[in-house]
DNA sequence: AGTAGGATAATCT
DNA sequence: GATTATCCTACTG
């Protein structure tokens, strides 16, 4: 024997996953354990963000830039983004190399590292402390440094592994909730955010609010 | 429990 | 110049 063909068989499914619809990458990565500097989180909530013409809240929507340039690449990259002036977010790159798609981690628990998590989010409560993308990554400590690395190479700095083994968590008994996507104007009635039923660091639905226009 | 407003800067128009 | 794939604090009930 030698090895975990178990395991080696499950993560080759999870790429085989990325690579293909977007929706179906987000449910696969439900479940999904995501280490970085010493921390470990269990994924319970995800976003999938479609590419260029497919999906209006996508940063990818309007074709490649700058900031959105590693979601044109391979399935397995990080695609970190800065937002608000203060705040990392990090996905998964998903489609095949030159087609744009990206699935979002809102949200996770912690199984490992629970001491450095705390340090890094004080006077948080253990289940505030990856509920919610930028809460997230700031667990992990994970920047725009890490934007483009391979998640499932085994010397990157963040990495990302399917479900311990099958017998543990097999993907047909979890039970998977949708809805709408939080914070997006845009493709408001696409229920592309997915969560784990049950999970209490599951973040909270915030519809976005219309700015009142400037008083005329 | 729920809601409102401010922080703060890259990105895009 | 407007918008933003957010979070935190403060306030109301």
């Amino acid at each position: 024997m030698g090895g975990d063909p178990g395991r080696a068989l499950s993560t080759d499914a999870l790429r085989l996953l990325l690579a293909g619809p977007v929706e179906e990458a987000a449910r696969g990565l439900l479940g999904c354990t995501l280490t970085a500097n010493g921390v470990t989180l269990r994924l319970t909530e995800v976003e999938a963000y479609d590419g260029t013409g497919r999906d209006a809240a996508s940063h990818a929507h309007r074709g490649r830039t700058a900031r959105n340039a590693v979601m044109f690449g391979p399935p397995g990259l990080a695609y970190v983004y800065f937002t608000y002036g203060m705040h990392w977010c990090l996905n998964v790159v998903c489609r095949e190399e030159g087609i744009a798609s990206a699935v979002l981690l809102r949200a996770g628990s912690i199984v490992d590292g629970i001491a450095l998590a705390r340090a890094r989010r004080p006077g948080s409560t253990d289940r505030d402390l990856a509920r919610g993308p930028a809460r997230l990554t700031q667990a992990l400590a994970i920047t725009g440094a890490d934007n483009g690395v391979d998640l499932f190479s085994d010397d990157s700095p963040v990495r990302l592994s399917p479900p311990a083994t099958l017998d543990e968590t097999p993907a047909a008994e979890l039970v998977i909730h949708s809805g709408p996507r939080v914070g997006v104007a845009a493709e408001a009635e696409r229920p592309w955010r997915f969560w784990l039923a049950g999970e209490p660091s599951v973040s909270a639905y915030r519809p976005r609010v219309l700015r009142r226009r400037p008083t005329a």
